[in-house]
DNA sequence: AATAAAGTTTGATTTACATCAAACGAAGCG
DNA sequence: CGCTTCGTTTGATGTAAATCAAACTTTATT
């Protein structure tokens, strides 16, 4: 193996026990080190993918923030996701050959390149890789499910405690605070994930904040009651 | 093969444009004719799975109609889906190895099961089929993206000829009438689908049916005006 | 067939969130 | 540095859908 191939290869990650070979032996991550192709960088606001490129590759996110969405003819927008280091996107692509949605860097970012075609030969050759495979989608697909739940039967309150604890649980995971995180994303955007407008997600932070179960610093939040945000969440106000 | 595997086959049956051996060649649905263990029959109102069960299984629907839904420990539930013929569910367990969600049946049905460990070992064998089960899933990420835009952005009436819409298309590949549809569901299942109450569902549907779009008698639905029927999904009341 | 239970429709009223509007703060740019 | 742009907050008002309520229809049960 060249430098160069050496500098991408997973086994040399330091994202390896959250990204693609999560759980896989040692032998096996070896095994799957020509999976990325290459790695490329995008500046924040730009464009990783886009409705109606070619699927070619899924992506695995080394640095930075992601938003997938997708807008219709009519200028809608929905905002479908944020992903983060050593998540994966591009699984949109695989149904069509065509992405349907687009992703976008809110902040600069680096992403790993690895082409499906390659994903797929390695899955047929590596029992972990596969099964590795269909828990990211099933797990993509389970998240869904509970958005669906939150834009389906939960108050604006509901949906941004919701939120707040699930950013705040995935960057625990990646060694961040349980309680202090950056929101890397505009009110607008959380507004459109959440199915609310912008003033509704301003409000609802002022709320929270003014019940003291919150600190709001411009896009700096701080728990200060993780219990009272569960609380908010699983209980619908008990009526 | 034995009568029993012969009755069972991919290869023997009349689901094999739609389902699992879709777009595989006649060679390869004779390598994957071991896939199904067995069929079950589900007589209406009973549970395929629950959530909480453990996962060993993907279900392919033969005849019969489900609907998917999650729980939460407050009450509240949110369906997450409708399955007809030749449909796959089940795909929820993968990534945890239980059911995260119930499924069950609107009508009596039968249902094909597929082993997860071996629909895994004939996908590192057969190359297409590893394809279509990875294009089942995206499929299914891609088709809760529609209804996150859905509850996320439209309004009622949209949301009711959208759901109208789907269905019909889904029962036109099945070789229903592109026009009438008898619902399988209550205005309750479809108000939580669609993140409304059930009176809200009515009020629509008589709405619609005003309008001279539907006409609604009972569950029988017959599309009168498919062109208006898009219009108002496709254009946001344009203000 | 009678009765109960489940599902649906329609009306009156309430409400959570959207919309409209204005001011303010932070950040990017010449 | 001042200027513009973008993002955020807060207030006043409007509205789509929720809630409450009652009648009605269909389906299940005995």
């Amino acid at each position: 193996m060249n430098i160069e191939a050496i500098k991408i290869a997973c086994s040399n990650c330091n994202l390896r026990e959250l990204c693609m070979p999560m759980g896989l032996s040692n032998d096996d991550i070896e095994r799957i080190d020509e999976l990325v192709a290459s790695r490329r960088r995008i500046k924040r606001g730009e464009y990783l993918y886009q409705n109606g490129d070619a699927f070619s590759s899924l992506y695995a996110i080394r640095t930075g923030f992601f938003k997938t969405c997708i807008t219709t003819e009519d200028g809608r927008d929905q905002v479908t996701g944020f992903q983060m280091a050593g998540e994966i996107t591009g699984l949109d692509g695989i149904v069509s050959d065509f992405h349907s949605c687009d992703s976008v860097a809110l902040e600069d970012a680096e992403i790993c390149v690895m082409p499906f075609d390659k994903i797929e030969y390695l899955s047929r050759e590596v029992k972990a890789l596969q099964h590795h495979v269909h828990r990211i989608m099933s797990k993509e697909i389970v998240r869904e499910h509970g958005v669906m739940l939150l834009l389906g039967s939960m108050r604006a309150e509901e949906r941004l405690a919701a939120f707040l604890l699930n950013l705040v649980k995935r960057l625990h995971a990646r060694g961040f605070s349980r309680t202090e995180l950056v929101l890397r994303m505009t009110r607008e955007e959380i507004g459109s994930y959440l199915g609310l407008k912008l003033e509704t997600v301003s409000r609802t932070f002022s709320k929270l904040s003014d019940d003291g179960v919150i600190a709001v610093k411009q896009r700096n939040i701080h728990i200060l009651d993780p219990d009272a945000l569960n609380l908010i969440v699983n209980s619908q106000t008990c009526a």
